[in-house]
DNA sequence: ACGAGGATGCTCT
DNA sequence: GAGCATCCTCGTG
């Protein structure tokens, strides 16, 4: 079953915890079906200078401005930001909160369950496993998601999540955010403790 | 193992 | 025209 819009209807903060150990799953029109459990996770929301959208939702009146690409951060729960970064890779995020309100969880890094084989042929700098799908860009690449998929709704197929197998608190980590140079103070990335296939860079972690 | 640097195109100013 | 929620390659050790 696909987790549903009311999963997504929540915090965003608590919708990027409760994501890590969840499924991604991507069915594709040959039959083929992609599946990665998520590891890593990164929570933006309204009131926060790196979100997309934060200069859309005035934090004094409460009013949003629903203008541009970033104005679809504000739509409804469970349908798809994806963005394109540096001009080469798209990043899949989930909108969550109300339908007003701003907010997203981007998908950092999930564990390849099913379908290697297809991720890899996808995925042909990825000189090993673990190179498949460890970051943003290349899970969307392995995946074969990109622009195409944004504001789509990810409570059902081709795109969605699933249950998975959750993860116990104390094998779940927070550190800052990657990448950034706005609310680098922030402590809105999650990961699973030493598993492989968290991104690469490793800002100071803190036991959740 | 690790760090530096370049590619690349879209969005907003 | 600047800045960017990144990735890859090629140095050096």
């Amino acid at each position: 079953m696909p987790l549903s819009a009311d999963f997504f209807n929540r915090p965003t903060l608590q919708v990027a915890r409760d994501l890590i150990g969840r499924d991604l799953v991507r069915e594709h029109p040959s039959g083929e079906t992609l599946v990665g459990r998520i590891v890593e996770t990164e929570g933006y929301t309204q009131n926060d200078p790196a979100f997309h959208g934060w200069n859309l939702y005035d934090e004094d009146t409460g009013e949003v401005r629903r203008e541009g690409r970033a104005a679809d951060l504000f739509g409804p729960p469970g349908t798809a930001y994806v963005y394109l970064i540096y001009g080469a890779h798209w990043l899949l995020n989930v909108v969550t909160e109300p339908d007003g309100t701003g907010g997203a969880v981007l998908v950092r890094a999930v564990e390849p369950l099913r379908g290697r084989d297809a991720m890899r042929k996808r995925r042909p700098a990825a000189k090993k496993d673990i190179d498949l799908t460890n970051g943003p860009g290349k899970l969307t690449e392995a995946f074969g998601i990109d622009g195409e998929a944004h504001r789509t709704d990810l409570t059902a197929p081709p795109i969605y999540f699933t249950d998975g197998e959750p993860v116990a608190g104390d094998r779940v980590s927070t550190s800052s955010r990657i990448g950034l140079t706005k609310g680098v103070e922030r402590e809105w990335r999650w990961f699973v403790d030493g598993n492989r296939f968290v991104s690469k860079a490793t800002p100071s972690a803190h036991k959740q």
